[in-house]
DNA sequence: CGCATTTGACCGGCGC
DNA sequence: GCGCCGGTCAAATGCG
């Protein structure tokens, strides 16, 4: 369920003692093309679209409280298309400053396609959560303008428990170069 | 040998 | 109706 959010509270600055984690948080019905179209000139001022909720800071707490929020996405409608979960599915996006585009989050991926990007030379990879019965997907793209910003997006959430150490996640702090926000 | 990654093909939705 | 575009599949390949 909170996995991921429990993933953002070991987020904590334990390597960097004034670093905090910047993050935009949002449920972008339609896609990513706000993400793409978007300008990194500011990298805090992304996301400017209505239906998205930024957030930056050490709003970890106020995060799950979101992710309810999305979760509880509208839509509950058109009985169209293969009987299934047409539900419209909530989607988070996680945008970091990091050199590395593998943010091991403790889960186990697989990745199943990368495709190109517009208007973004570096491609964007799609990810799947091994576990059987959990359809977590995952993405990331790396801006251009910005190749230090990764933009990480989940897509579900996690019906199992973490798979590898959470302990784990200083060695991702290591990797990372977090975004000051102050 | 088992599993993850790679990469082009394929597919469905949407716009023209 | 056709073509583009974003997303997914799947066979081949790589790697531990």
């Amino acid at each position: 369920m909170e996995n991921y959010t429990s993933f953002l509270q070991f987020s904590s600055p334990t390597t960097s003692g004034n670093s905090s984690m910047s993050l935009t948080i949002g449920n972008n019905s339609h896609g990513f093309s706000d993400l793409e179209n978007t300008k990194t000139n500011g990298f805090l001022g992304l996301m400017p679209g209505d239906d998205m909720d930024v957030q930056t800071g050490l709003s970890v707490n106020k995060i799950s409280e979101d992710k309810s929020f999305v979760g509880s996405e509208t839509e509950a409608k058109f009985s169209k298309k293969k009987g299934e979960k047409k539900v419209r599915k909530p989607r988070y996006a996680f945008q970091t400053r990091s050199q590395v585009d593998i943010l091991d989050d403790g889960y186990r991926w697989r990745k199943y396609g990368q495709k190109a990007v517009k208007n973004n030379k570096f491609p964007r990879s799609y990810y799947r959560c091994t576990h059987q019965g959990c359809n977590v997907k995952k993405q990331v793209q790396r801006l251009t303008k910005d190749e230090g910003v990764v933009v990480t997006t989940y897509e579900g959430m996690h019906s199992h428990a973490i798979e590898k150490s959470t302990d784990n996640f200083e060695h991702i702090l290591s990797q990372m170069q977090i975004y000051t926000a102050f």
